[in-house]
DNA sequence: TCGAACTTTCAATAAAAAATGAAAGTTAAA
DNA sequence: TTTAACTTTCATTTTTTATTGAAAGTTCGA
């Protein structure tokens, strides 16, 4: 009997591959709590070797003018996207931060800021209630204890990563597999 | 010129913290695309001493027999919730995973199966169209293998960790660290 | 096999989040 | 200043997501 393998090997041509990037993106970023749009303009920028301007990325993206406005205020919130100038134009172009370990650090370290700390300080207080005696309460003091324990260590983790120098990741690893 | 310095040590009773506990873990499901509902169920679980039955969770929660059901369903699909039966009893009851050494390593391995695994797979996809020469095409190439390196770092990362043993975070901070 | 005790499903509704676009605001060159 | 080019804001609308609850489904003991 005759077995035959094929091996199909998909290519895109360049549109097809950038839209399937950009839509990936958003799809990610709504199961993560982010926008669609705030994901597909930073994947959009992120792609894109020249800067855009507004007219650009609502073009590209089919989505309204305030909609771009605002999030891609949000991606400079976080660190992620910057204004640039052009010499002798009025307009405002964006670029996205290009350097994916760079990006990672800056996600990493707003992350830390604004989710990570307070958390670990919530749990603080919640697990210094007062013990008494009760099962219910020596479980919640147990287990908040413990939440808070995993927290602290992750963010010293996202700290440490955060300082590191540009091959962090691969270090880590190689250290991790050690 | 007199300094006095107070120390305000905030000390909820257990109602509050509890409830403070659970409302702080909704929102933060929230802002992780995790509904507030099953983030929730989820923090009682896990304070609570003993097996939670639906109308016990139903009460507590203030939310409806249907709601509960579906997000039970969810945790249990996601490895950190489980059924529970007492002896000579119809009804079903439930509990959390306990340890959250464990509770991370479960979540964990969910993340990388359902969302990086995937990401990875459409990364390749987009990185292997044919090179034209043109700028954006070179940069659609060079930022997305960038991406399927990361994401393919991070997985590995992942599965090393959920296959470490009940220590994992304290050992992998002492060598990030050295 | 019945029926009571319980759980799941799902169409309908409610709530939350995102997107729109026009008006208000800003900026810089003339 | 004025004005044209551009950006931001925010009340309204649209879309998406979560929730409800009643009907259908399941399971087990008698």
């Amino acid at each position: 009997m005759k077995v035959r393998k094929i091996l199909y090997i998909c290519t895109m041509n360049y549109d097809e591959a950038k839209n399937k990037f950009i839509s990936t993106w958003g799809a990610l970023g709504t199961l993560w709590g982010i926008n669609k749009a705030m994901a597909q303009i930073h994947a959009l920028l992120i792609i894109s070797p020249e800067p855009l301007s507004m007219e650009d990325i609502m073009e590209e993206l089919q989505i309204s003018r305030g909609n771009t406005s605002m999030n891609l205020r949000q991606l400079m919130d976080w660190g992620i996207v910057f204004k640039e100038n052009k010499m002798g134009e009025r307009k405002e172009y964006f670029t996205s931060e290009k350097d994916v370990q760079e990006l990672a650090r800056q996600i990493a370290k707003e992350r830390s800021r604004r989710e990570l700390q307070p958390t670990i300080k919530i749990l603080n207080d919640v697990s210094n209630i007062k013990e008494d005696g009760t099962a219910k309460t020596k479980e919640l003091i147990k287990q908040t204890k413990a939440l808070h324990e995993m927290a602290d260590t992750l963010d010293i983790m996202m700290n440490k990563v955060i300082g590191q120098d540009q091959n962090w990741i691969a270090k880590a690893l190689v250290k991790l597999i050690k």
